[in-house]
DNA sequence: AACTGTGAAGATCTTCACAGCA
DNA sequence: TGCTGTGAAGATCTTCACAGTT
C-alpha cells in the first residue's frame, strides 16, 4: 500500500480528497459543454444537475480547490474550466502509449476524447509482428521490442494496457522500468507495481457483475434459495475463466497520498 | 456457523455494503483462478493478496455473506466460488444487448470475459443500416429500429451503451421503455433514468484524467505548486499533435478550449 | 496453532443547514 | 434576495485487534 511517502508538506498544498478528484473530470465535462454554448455563469445547482451529482457535494468539492464562485451569482464557466483543468494537470499535453492493439486497443486509439482533453496518443504498441507498421487511427503500430525506446523518446509517463491478461504484468513491468509511473489497466488482472506507480483499472465484466447483483435483487425478493446449499457441486459448473486470470484492481485508492 | 443459523438471517442479503458488492467480482476472479489450479482451500491472507486487497477487508466483506470459512483452515475455494456467484446473481445467464457497434462496441462483443461469467451477448444493435446483417464476433448486427422487439424477445434486462455521446440518452430511453433496468454506459454523458433503473458508467478519459492528476502531483513535488506555475514532468514539446480524432463508437465531447 | 468473524475505533465521504457576501 | 462556502452531523467504509473455533 501507500507506504507513507516521505511526508512532504508540499507547500501547504491542500490535500484534495480522492473522491473529489474523481469527480473533477465530471464537472469539467459539464462545464465544457456550457462553455461551448457560451453560457457565462452557472450556479452550483445547475452544474450539479448537469454533472449528475448533488449541489452540496459540488460546492464542497470546489471548496477544496479554492473560492472560485461569486455569492449570489454562481461560477464563471470559463474561469472554472481553467482552474479545474489546471488542477487536473490538463493544461499540458500528456503523451500516452497504448500497448495491445486488439479490438479494445484500437477502440482506445480511435477514442476522440483523448486528444481533446490533454492527452495525446504518442504511440501504439503491439507484440504481433504482423501489426507493425499498420496504421490504426492514423498512427502506425510499433513492435513491443521498441517499447523502452518509444517510452523514453517520447517522455511518456502514462501507459494504457489493453493486452490479454496473460501479458499484462510483463508489459507493466517493462513500462515501469522504462519510466512510466501511471498505468490504466484494461486487462483483467491484478498488476503489482512498485511504490510510486499508480494503477487504475477498468474492468468490463466487473461492472456487469455489479449490475447483475442489483438486477437480481430487483427481480427476486422471493429468491430464498439455499442458504445451506451443498458445497461443491456448484450449479452451472464453475464458470471456466477465459484466461488464466486473477483479477483485482488497485482501483480504489492509488498509492499516492495527498501529503 | 456460530449460532446454528437456524433461520434465514433476513437482514443478511439485504444489507451488503455497496463497497463490498464492488469487490465480490474481484474475489470471484481470484477464486476462479485458484479453482482452475485445483487449490482446495485458501486463507483470507492468500486470497486477499491475489485480489489485491487487505485481508481484514476481505474477511469483513465475506462476513456480510455469511460464515463460509473454517477457523484455523480457511475457505473452501469451490464453495466460495458458488456462494459469491450466487450472491452476484451469476448462477443464471444474463442476456445482454450492446448498442453501438463501433470500435468499442466491437471490442465489447469480442470480449471473452462475458460469456464465461454469466453473461451472454443476446444481440448487437447499431443505427447504421450498412452494418445490419454484418457479423461481429459471430453475431449479426441488427438495426436500431428493431431494438424494442429484440429486448422483449430475448428478455433482456441489461443493456450496454457504446454509442456516441449524442445518441446515448435517446438509446437509453428506448432501452428503458422496452424493459431494460440496468445499463452500462460507455458514452461520455450523464444519463438520466427513472427510479429503479441502475446505471453504471465507464469513462476512459475520466480515468486518464485522474491519473494525470496524480502524475502531476508526483512531477511537481519540487516545483512550487504555485498558481500559474507550469507543472513539471513536461514531456515532449507542446506538440499539440491533434491526431485525426475519428469519432469512434464513443462520441466525443467538446474540446477543452472553446472557440 | 492457525485462522475466521466481528465489535469498535478510525478515516473518509456525504449531506445538512446556515452564516456571510455580492 | 440569491447563492456560495463551510462547520458540523451523519453515513459509509476501512482497519485494528482479539475473542472464538477448529
Amino acid at each position: 500500500m501507500a507506504t507513507g511517502r516521505t511526508h512532504r508538506p508540499a507547500t501547504r498544498s491542500r490535500g484534495i480528497p480522492e473522491a473529489t478528484v474523481a469527480r473533477l473530470p465530471l464537472y469539467l465535462r459539464a462545464l465544457t459543454a456550457l462553455s461551448e454554448r457560451s453560457v457565462p455563469t452557472v450556479s452550483s445547482e445547475e452544474l450539479a444537475a448537469a454533472a449528475g451529482v448533488n449541489s452540496a457535494k459540488l460546492r464542497k468539492d470546489f471548496s477544496y480547490l479554492g473560492s472560485y464562485g461569486t455569492r449570489g451569482v454562481g461560477y464563471d464557466v470559463e474561469y472554472l474550466v481553467y482552474q479545474i483543468s489546471r488542477e487536473l494537470g490538463l493544461t499540458q499535453d500528456w503523451p500516452v502509449v497504448i500497448v495491445g492493439i486488439g479490438n479494445l486497443g484500437a477502440a482506445l486509439a480511435n477514442y476522440g476524447g483523448f486528444a481533446s482533453r490533454g492527452f495525446r496518443v504518442a504511440a501504439l504498441i503491439d507484440a504481433d509482428p504482423a501489426m507493425a507498421g499498420k496504421p490504426v487511427a492514423g498512427i502506425p503500430v510499433q513492435h513491443t521490442d521498441d517499447l523502452e525506446k518509444i517510452i523514453k523518446d517520447n517522455g511518456v509517463s502514462i501507459g494504457v494496457i489493453a493486452t490479454p491478461a496473460g501479458a499484462a504484468q510483463q508489459v507493466c513491468d517493462r513500462l515501469v522500468a522504462a519510466g512510466v509511473t501511471s498505468i490504466l489497466n484494461f486487462a483483467p488482472t491484478v498488476l503489482s507495481v512498485p511504490d510510486g506507480v499508480d494503477v487504475r483499472k477498468v474492468d468490463l465484466s466487473i461492472e456487469l457483475q455489479i449490475l447483475a447483483f442489483h438486477e437480481q435483487r430487483k427481480a427476486g425478493e422471493e429468491t430464498a434459495a439455499g442458504d445451506g446449499a451443498l458445497p461443491a457441486a456448484a450449479p452451472r459448473g464453475a464458470a471456466a475463466a477465459d484466461s488464466s486470470a486473477d483479477q483485482g484492481p488497485d482501483g480504489d485508492v492509488p498509492a499516492v497520498m495527498p501529503a
